[in-house]
DNA sequence: TTGTAGGCGTTATCAA
DNA sequence: TTGATAACGCCTACAA
């Protein structure tokens, strides 16, 4: 990694500009940016004027580093591929943008050391607050985002032990009444097709939900067949197929999520299998693909945009000194065609 | 909007304290950070393990402000609602944190008014580089980068005049060669579901390529029908509707991106039309939804990653002082089974 | 190789 | 209501 030396500073006007134009101290120009009715109605007339004159821009680094705050929210997602996330964060940086902040962004690839990494970049960059995806990870970054004082807000799950400010739903709660279903229609040999379920709480949740929804109905959980697996279609159809050649095969098979699904649907159709006759295959998100799929499917519904904007709202009050309530939004599960 | 207040600040070490510890001057630990070569190995070793020690990360802010620059780069998409730019953003940040870069976000809701505003917005927060979407702007715009020295690459476009750096490809082309696929399939009664082609340079060009197919192959152009419209699905279902409602409905419906051409092939089905022997639809962009579409869908593959990867490179080398040139990235028609 | 010291553009405290 | 002025944390000539 090579310095990246700046050309010769392009002479942008500053706050010094603007006082000398206005004919005023630069404390009441910036009073009149940030504080305007602390300021006589003429002097802001004037001040503005020459602000426009000279297409004055506040200076973020400068006014960060005096004022200790620098409106930018950081969020770190494992992914900004797939339209999971993407919904969501565009929704919280919407409310961001409203509240005259700006959105910083990273991801992780799933992957945690790579997401503690990007928490220290982002705060060192100068985040006042974060939002996060699930709740699981190493102790101490909560020490530290603690003793930063950064406020954090923990998304697409709902943190158990409610120490944390979270935004979420409950997967293992949405994932059960989904998987109540799924035996309501008789079945009795699942299977599951999930994410890491060592590293992803999410996803851990989900399969979770699947054995209570089991050990309810009378089934021995153990007998879930679960096949794990990073989130495409084309793993989704790895594992399928995986799951269908064993000597038991499901009759049911959950997927982790939509994407996932939509494999199986695929993987489902090269097998001639009908869908959801031979086997139901059933997602979670309920992202554009679940319904534009082969056979639209069954699948639980995430308001992402709602919890994006949620966030955003509580990340906000925190930053005003308030304590904003944890949030656990409520899923549905959407019956469509695979089951 | 209401202030934002800061906790009483948490003590994190600066410069200072680590100098202080390590027994040297600040100018000294700057220079380990920044440049260890201009070091002893001893003095580097004192103050890394200082450094190490009290957890130190530079302010970036204090950094910024000094140093004149941020490395931070500003991205400015129409959404990050669906896959087509999340794949080619989401490789563009790979690139950039190889770099030490971290990505500025907003999106503009395919309004130039708010593309503007969010342009000013993040240079104001300091990105010392920017990636835009289309080259199809208020040439104050330009003139206000070019002033400020902030460099910009435009992206999903070429820029025809090649006056300003881009990396993407030429929708004309791309769209043109599909639509000579079309004709010789045997179309002669066009239809096509396009963007705004006024503020939308993509869309435009891409109707204009159909266009010139249509003229190399005798047809004349005016007869192509075209229904303009926003990119969702629903709008794809409903513009496809009125298409074929109309007194001459078209064999063959070109859609200006897959998420319209998803919509199209579901109102098709609606109205009982078989694809592609009742009607041909064609996509664009080959995101995802297209070969998971109840029909896999003909279309028009673009490299996003790449995309994203060579546009991030060419900022990052902008930034180095030196002068990147632009690229065109080649399209390739992605042929399935709806034409 | 290292230290000194000025300055980057704002904010915010304190007087006036 | 306004104006001086001291931070804010770091970088970088310039000296030593």
């Amino acid at each position: 990694m090579e310095e990246i030396s700046k050309s010769p500073v392009s002479d942008v006007p500053t706050l010094a500009d603007v006082a000398a134009r206005a004919g005023v101290s630069t404390a009441t120009v910036s009073r009149c940016l940030n504080t305007p009715d602390r300021v006589t109605e003429k002097t802001l007339k004037t001040v503005m004027d020459a602000v426009n004159h000279l297409g004055y821009a506040p200076n973020y680094s400068a006014r960060a580093l005096a004022a200790g705050r620098t409106n930018m929210i950081g969020a770190i997602i494992p992914t900004m591929e797939n339209a999971i996330f993407a919904r969501g964060i565009q929704a919280f940086q919407e409310e961001l943008q409203k509240n005259g902040c700006t959105l910083l962004v990273a991801s992780s690839s799933y992957r945690q050391d790579l997401e503690e990494e990007q928490i220290r970049t982002l705060t060192a960059r100068g985040a006042d607050a974060l939002l996060l995806i699930g709740y699981q990870r190493d102790p101490q970054i909560y020490e530290f985002l603690k003793k930063r004082k950064i406020p954090a807000v923990l998304t697409w799950a709902s943190e158990p032990s409610q120490n944390f400010l979270s935004v979420g739903f409950d997967n293992r709660k949405a994932m059960k009444e989904l998987a109540t279903d799924v035996i309501g229609k008789g079945h009795r040999t699942i299977g599951c097709i999930s994410a890491d379920t060592a590293t992803n709480d999410r996803a851990r949740e989900r399969v979770e939900g699947i054995w209570a929804a089991m050990r309810d109905a009378g089934l021995e959980p153990d007998t879930l067949q679960v096949v794990e697996t990073a989130y495409s279609i084309e793993n989704g159809e790895a594992a399928f197929q995986q799951l269908m050649s064993g000597a038991n095969p499901p009759t049911a098979v959950m997927c982790g999520n939509d994407v996932l699904a939509v494999g199986a649907l695929r993987a489902a159709a090269d097998l001639g299998l009908k869908v959801p006759d031979d086997v139901a295959i059933t997602g979670f998100d309920n992202i554009e693909l679940a319904f534009v799929a082969p056979v639209p499917l069954t699948t639980v519904h995430v308001p992402h945009r709602r919890m994006g904007q949620l966030a955003a709202r509580a990340l906000i009050e925190a930053l005003h000194g308030r304590s904003p309530e944890s949030v656990e939004l409520p899923t549905e599960v959407r019956h469509r065609n695979t089951l």
